[in-house]
DNA sequence: TCCCAGGCGGTAG
DNA sequence: CTACCGCATGGG
């Protein structure tokens, strides 16, 4: 058993991390603890006063290089806030509301196949879905007594037939799942070399390759997987928090999407991203309790 | 019950 | 190029 412990971490709360909508496979636990997989890991994450303790099981990765990178702990949000901050009072708010929010960076082949199967989905199934491919095309790991599962690796999941995708509960996504699998699995297209490119448009073109890859998926999968906090990606949330705010056209499903970009990108900073992030959370939880 | 969900791919105009 | 539609499933 792993363990490390931060102490005093500003910009670090694991509700807020966890649920504004970035991550599918971390669930909150009785004790407020959150257990998750990162690639063979299995981890907890809880948070004791000024520090946050995180245990695990893990074989061969450094234990506290992973949760480092995973959780993006070299970057200094004070930084990123205070910019944000400075645009507005809206932006102000959110991040207020959602102060412990950082962007994960998150396994590549993971999240193309998450945020494939999160089109037209909403956030229980796809958790759900997700978790029934983890036990059926993951391997099996034993951690404080339960049994988890890794998520499935390319060649694994590629021994499913559409049939078999189909009972994993995917809807019209199980085709989907599977041309991108076989596409990843023969290097038609190869997730080191767009990790290796150093611009964000090739790298999104790259991925709109990808059957079930559109341009919101694409951008999660750039913001979520591969840290590009210059991209915007545009649901029915954002839109919505963005026609209150900015747009106020009387009929939101007519705001503009190539509009919602440049305005984003202009009010942003190049952080449209991380904005994006406090603007969802904030929406959404405010949404809940309403 | 019925609406809708972090959209995408296909087709028509 | 834009506009629209069908899609599988189950949560709320």
């Amino acid at each position: 058993m792993e363990q490390y412990i931060l102490e005093n971490q500003n910009s670090f709360n694991l509700v807020h991390i966890f649920e504004c909508g970035q991550c599918f496979r971390w669930n909150k636990q009785e004790d407020k603890s959150y257990v998750g997989v990162i690639k063979d890991a299995v981890i907890r994450v809880k948070e004791e006063k000024n520090k946050i303790i995180f245990t695990g099981k893990t074989n061969n990765k450094d234990f506290k290089t992973l949760i480092r990178n995973y959780f993006d702990l070299d970057t200094d949000y004070l930084e990123y806030k205070d910019k944000l901050t400075k645009i507005d009072n809206y932006l102000k708010e959110s991040i207020e509301f959602g102060n412990g929010i950082r962007i994960l960076k998150q396994d590549l082949w993971e999240c193309i196949i998450s945020f494939i199967i999160s089109a037209n989905n909403n956030i229980p199934r796809i958790k759900k879905i997700i978790e029934k491919l983890s036990a059926n095309y993951g391997e099996k790991i034993e951690f404080e007594g339960k049994t988890y599962y890794t998520f499935p690796s390319c060649e694994s999941l590629s021994k499913a037939t559409i049939e078999d995708l189909r009972m994993m509960g995917l809807g019209f996504r199980d085709k989907r799942i599977y041309n991108t699998t076989k596409m990843i699995l023969n290097k038609e297209i190869d997730l080191e070399k767009i990790r290796n490119l150093n611009n964000t448009n090739d790298m999104r073109q790259e991925l709109l390759k990808l059957d079930g890859v559109g341009p919101k998926v694409a951008d999660c999968i750039l913001l979520f997987s591969l840290n590009r906090l210059d991209v915007f990606p545009i649901d029915v949330w954002v839109r919505r928090v963005m026609n209150e705010l900015y747009i106020h056209n009387e009929n939101e499903e007519k705001v503009n999407k190539d509009e919602l970009q440049k305005l984003a990108k202009e009010k942003f900073l190049g952080l449209s991203g991380i904005a994006q992030q406090y603007l969802f959370y904030w929406k959404r939880e405010l949404g809940k309790g309403a």
